[in-house]
DNA sequence: TTTTTTAAAGACTTTTTTGTCTTTTTATAT
DNA sequence: ATATAAAAAGACAAAAAAGTCTTTAAAAAA
């Protein structure tokens, strides 16, 4: 289970992404409110992205939040590691420290299967396909339906 | 991903079964030191199982934990929802407090197979399970090889 | 140049999780 | 009966995660 910060981040993320489009940089009180997450903790989680260079950011005046154009797709494992790390996807499923292929765990292979697959889910998944999909209407982001 | 106490109750409930094999109730000194778990935080989730009756317990000398044989298999997911509850598997990928099937959020679908999968895992895996495969070899449990 | 608006930074607080210590209760052995 | 060995119980402490508050820096508008 991710944590709330990282939870937070894809969110707010996404949110960013969607109103990138119509050439808006919203700030964090903006955000925080639509997505729904406390604010100050939000602008925590969205100056840590803009350190780790996944996001840009203007102070001052018509200021915000916004992604370079030129950057690659950025994927939802990208941001996890940036705000959590990537214990999720190394840890043991029953916390042996010692747990590998040579000297597995009792349920190693079976959870490895799925925590494998959390991975690639997030992996592969960017946000920009999950801004696409809120603006195709398949998904919602909570209060924002982006009508 | 588990909480420390649902993997350290797991591997103690592990390290029990395997002993009761042999007609010993261990107690909670020698569990923490078997499963390299802190020794209070250890005794303090057994008690929580033995008051959610997935486990037993005698006090006094030649006391210790153990399970009853009468009793049905015991599942990880029980001894998960003892411990942390079944947040883990009902909770948003991405958070959203009203996530459903009708109002998804953008990873719901991908999400839900993963997370159903590991219901799955968690709920068809017993503890027996896993003393078999650390008792067979097939697997391990830190300093225990049970030979 | 001053005001306004915004993010950045850092100290701080709260809550949750993890972990420890001490005392009490219970069972057994002597 | 008394000593001993175990779990139960509850208060306490430390660490981590989540969240808040205040001040500073930067950009733009007036």
């Amino acid at each position: 289970m991710l944590s709330k910060a990282s939870e937070y981040a894809i969110r707010a993320l996404v949110y960013i992404a969607i109103k990138n489009r119509d050439a808006m940089r919203p700030g964090y009180r903006e955000i925080s409110r639509e997505i729904e997450a406390p604010e100050q903790f939000t602008a925590k989680i969205l100056q840590t992205c803009v350190r780790k260079k996944l996001l840009l950011s203007v102070r001052g005046r018509g200021g915000g939040f916004f992604f370079d154009p030129e950057s690659k797709p950025l994927s939802l494992i990208e941001i996890i590691n940036a705000i959590e790390g990537m214990t999720l996807f190394t840890r043991c499923g029953i916390g042996l420290s010692r747990c590998s292929d040579t000297a597995p765990c009792p349920i190693h292979k079976e959870y490895a299967v799925i925590r494998d697959r959390y991975q690639q889910l997030t992996t592969n998944t960017t946000i920009d396909d999950l801004a696409d999909k809120i603006i195709s209407g398949e998904g919602v982001l909570n209060r924002i339906t982006m009508e």
